[in-house]
DNA sequence: ACCGCTGGTTGATATAGATCAAGAAAGCAC
DNA sequence: GTGCTTTCTTGATCTATATCAACCAGCGGT
């Protein structure tokens, strides 16, 4: 079985003999760092496996960049807005190294459910794990302080920190930069 | 048509020919004020509409209450993971004041698609909206101000001010109740 | 009408985290 | 390797919001 299908059969739970045939959808593409995978405001008609790099989305606000996300080797991204209902992106989505992508065109990842008997209930189940976890991202900022947010981001993804600049991190857990690098240092002694 | 008919084929979009027969699996029933339509760990199979009252949804974090959200009026109620996946529910959820609700359970839920063509699809629609305005909220959290969020809720959702104490409301903009009372305080003058 | 309770307001003070500024380190191009 | 740019760290100060405490108002029950 080929990576590319390993990546789809894991993330929506397809049957393994409907694998080759959904793969086809999926072609190969890369991006180089600081290229735009999404513009807002744009169509994004693009949904993408990240096979290797990272990618982070964001949007302005006061001509300040805040950091929504950062997907990472392993996830998905698009912008589910536009590949849902056909808008304009609301977000800004850039690579943040050099990215190498399994991607389906909109049009495509429509035609799936023709062959893939349960698609509908596997989309479903996708969007609703994703439901949850922003359900646990708000409750996050309701109920915890910077320093548990980072200890928290520190234990599920750890990783990061290796692959993409702080400032971004510390953007998406909703603090400064400054910040963020004082607890770093804070915890290490 | 029946309020209990529209509420339904507002909320999904459902074919009004198909509306009398979805609306068979949709019981009334009444909730009184502060009883609980579900409790963390276990098991929620039901989804409401409210037809009058509203309901908060809040989980306990080092012994205080944490209001993640409140549901009102023409809105829906149920704990998503657990109607979804079928595990325990993650919220706890209690009317704020005496409830009317059309309430649907877990395993009715899951044939509605035997006679509603498109239903997987009206479903996913109906959850990725859901994940959309969870996105907002996360973006609030990271780029907004105690008193910009209060500010954006009062263009959003004014009119729960005169049905719940504030005290929910605040918890779920992130703020303590003192806060809020201030900041209204200053926008009134 | 009165009592109690729950919720709301107001004030004084404390603090987590932001901001501003300067320097150090790490990447990257040539 | 050298220099330039970007990112990270550290320190000083400021501010939005939390906390603590007291008081007040409205409402439901008797």
């Amino acid at each position: 079985m080929s990576s590319k299908e390993q990546y789809i059969g894991q993330y929506f739970g397809i049957q393994p003999q409907l694998l080759p045939q959904t793969a086809t959808f999926f072609k190969e593409h890369a991006l180089l760092k600081n290229e735009y995978f999404c513009r807002q405001g744009r169509n994004c008609n693009t949904l993408s496996f990240i096979r290797s790099g990272a990618l982070r989305v964001f949007a302005y606000q006061d001509g300040k960049e805040v950091t929504q996300w950062i997907a990472a080797e392993g996830e998905l991204i698009t912008d589910l807005s536009s590949i849902m209902f056909g808008t304009t992106a609301r977000w800004e989505i850039q690579a943040l190294s050099d990215c190498e992508l399994y991607s389906i065109e909109r049009n495509d990842l429509n035609r799936l459910g023709d062959f893939i008997p349960n698609w509908p209930n596997l989309e479903k189940t996708f969007i609703s794990k994703c439901f949850l976890m922003l359900e646990d991202r708000v409750f996050s900022f309701l109920s915890m302080t910077a320093e548990e947010r980072y200890q928290q981001f520190l234990v599920k993804r750890m990783h990061l920190f290796n692959e993409v600049p702080h400032q971004y991190i510390a953007s998406m857990l909703g603090m400064t930069p400054e910040t963020l690098s004082r607890l770093r240092n804070k915890n290490l002694k």
